[in-house]
DNA sequence: ATTTATAAACGTAATAATAACGTTTATTTT
DNA sequence: AAAATAAACGTTATTATTACGTTTATAAAT
C-alpha cells in the first residue's frame, strides 16, 4: 500500500434532515431535485463533495446551512455508503449525516428558496442512488436514539404540552403509546418544568405548557446517569 | 458541485480487531508496525486504502483476512475519521471497522506471521495518527453492543462454562458482576443449552459446559424480540 | 478415612419498574 | 343545565432487578 494518486475517490457528505411538524404530527424528510447529471432532476438528500481543506463534519455543517439556513443544530454522522456501483458517474464514497429539527413556518420558507421540499417519511417519492436506503437506515437510527436521549425535545417549540410530546413520540415509534404511562415516565425523570400557562389550541380544557430543563439533564448525564425514555 | 478530479481524496479502511483471551480474561487489540512513511514503525491498526474496484465492506474484509487469516467473522463499520490534518501525507478519509474474535493459539500464530501483535486494551502503546481515538470509540461501542446482542458468545469456544461467560462480560464492562444474578438472567433467555459435560480446568467441582442456541436466537429476533443482556 | 478449601450451583425476599386499566377535572358547545 | 371532549390524575397486578444467604461436588491436606 502506498499513497498512490490512482487510488483516490470522491468523498461526499449527504445529510438526512428530519423535521417534525407539530401541526400534522408527522416526520418529514428534506429533499431536493438533483442539479447535476447523471440523474439530474431526481429527488435526492441534500449533499455535496467535501472540499480539499475541510473536515468531514465541517462539510456536513456547510451543506446543512446552505440548504436550510440552520447552523447550530444537532448533526451527527451515522454511516458510510461505498459500493463500487452506487454512483454511475464514478467512485463516490458518501458519508451520511443526520439532523433533527422542528418544522415551523420559517424553516419551510427558507427551504423553499433552494428548490427543496419536505416529504412525509411515510410517503416518500423514489429517491436517487441509494438515498432510499439511507433514509431507511436513518429512520431506524432515530428510533434507537429516541430511546436513550431526550432528543424529542429538540423537535418541539421551547414551550410544549405533554400531549404534543406524546404525539411526537408516537410519530417516531409509529404506534400509539399509553398516555397515562407516558406522562408518568416522562415526569418521573424530573427533567420537565411545568409552567403556569396553558395552551388551549388543542382542547377546551387546555394543556399545561412545559419546558425542558437542559441544565438538569447535562448535570445528570455528567454523573454517568443512563436515561431511558418511553 | 461537480465531478471534479481535484476534489478526490484517499479513502482507507482501518480495522479495530478485538480479541478475547479466555486464559488471561483480557480484551486485546491487534496492532502492527506501520510499514510506510511517514511515521513508519509506529504502532497502527491494520488498514489499507480501498481499491478502485472494491466496495468498502469488501476492502475491510480483505484487510482482515490479510492480517489474520480470518474470513468469515463478524465485521462492522462503526465510524469515519476525516479531519483535514489527521494524516500528514495528505487528505485521507478513514472508515473504521471493528471485529471481535476469540484469541486462541491458532490466531496468535497466524497473526505473528505479519509482524503484528496483540496488546491488552488496558495497556496500549502510543498509536499512530488518530488510531488511539479509534480504539477508544470502539471500546465504547463494544460496551453498548454487548448490552443488546449476544455478542459475547462469539468470543468463547463453542462449548463454554458460565463462569467463563461471566468473566468475559466482566472484561467487557470493566467491573465485577454478581454471579448469581448473571446466571439467572442469562439462563432466563433460554438461549443456552446445558451439556452433560463438565470442564474441570478451573475448579475441583468442575463447571457445566454450555452451547449457545444460534437457531433459537435468530428465531426470537425475527419475531421482533428485543434482547437485553447483563 | 475425615476434614478442609474452593469454585460452582442453587435459592429467596425486598424493592423497583412496567403495563393495563378506571376516574375525575376543566372548559366549550349545545 | 347537560353533553361532549381532551387533559390530568390514580390504582393494581405483574414482572424485573438487586442484594444477599446456602448447598454441593470435588481435590488436596490432615
Amino acid at each position: 500500500m502506498a499513497y498512490d494518486e490512482s487510488k483516490k475517490a470522491w468523498v461526499a457528505v449527504d445529510c438526512l434532515v428530519l423535521g417534525y411538524d407539530v401541526e400534522t404530527k408527522s416526520i418529514n424528510v428534506l429533499s431536493f431535485k438533483r442539479q447535476i447529471d447523471p440523474l439530474a432532476g431526481q429527488w435526492s438528500l441534500i449533499g455535496e463533495f467535501i472540499n480539499e481543506e475541510e473536515g468531514i463534519d465541517d462539510a456536513a455543517k456547510r451543506v446543512l446551512e446552505k440548504y436550510t439556513g440552520l447552523n447550530d443544530v444537532f448533526l451527527e454522522q451515522i454511516s458510510v455508503y461505498g459500493n463500487t456501483n452506487r454512483d454511475p458517474a464514478g467512485r463516490v464514497i458518501s458519508i451520511l449525516y443526520w439532523s433533527l429539527i422542528k418544522l415551523d413556518d420559517i424553516h419551510k420558507g427558507i427551504v423553499n428558496k433552494h428548490g427543496a421540499r419536505w416529504f412525509s417519511i411515510e410517503d416518500l417519492p423514489k429517491m436517487v442512488l441509494d438515498h432510499g436506503e439511507m433514509i431507511k437506515f436513518g429512520r431506524e437510527y432515530l428510533l434507537s436514539k429516541a430511546k436513550n436521549t431526550p432528543l424529542g425535545f429538540e423537535l418541539l417549540p421551547q414551550k410544549f404540552t405533554l400531549p404534543q410530546l406524546l404525539h411526537l413520540y408516537e410519530a417516531i415509534y409509529g404506534n400509539q403509546l399509553d398516555d397515562r404511562n407516558f406522562r408518568k415516565k416522562i415526569l418521573s425523570t424530573d427533567l420537565l418544568q411545568r409552567l403556569n400557562e396553558k395552551d388551549k389550541s388543542g382542547s377546551k380544557k387546555g394543556a399545561f405548557l412545559y419546558q425542558f430543563n437542559q441544565e438538569k439533564y447535562h448535570e445528570l448525564m455528567s454523573k454517568g446517569y443512563h436515561l431511558e425514555l418511553v
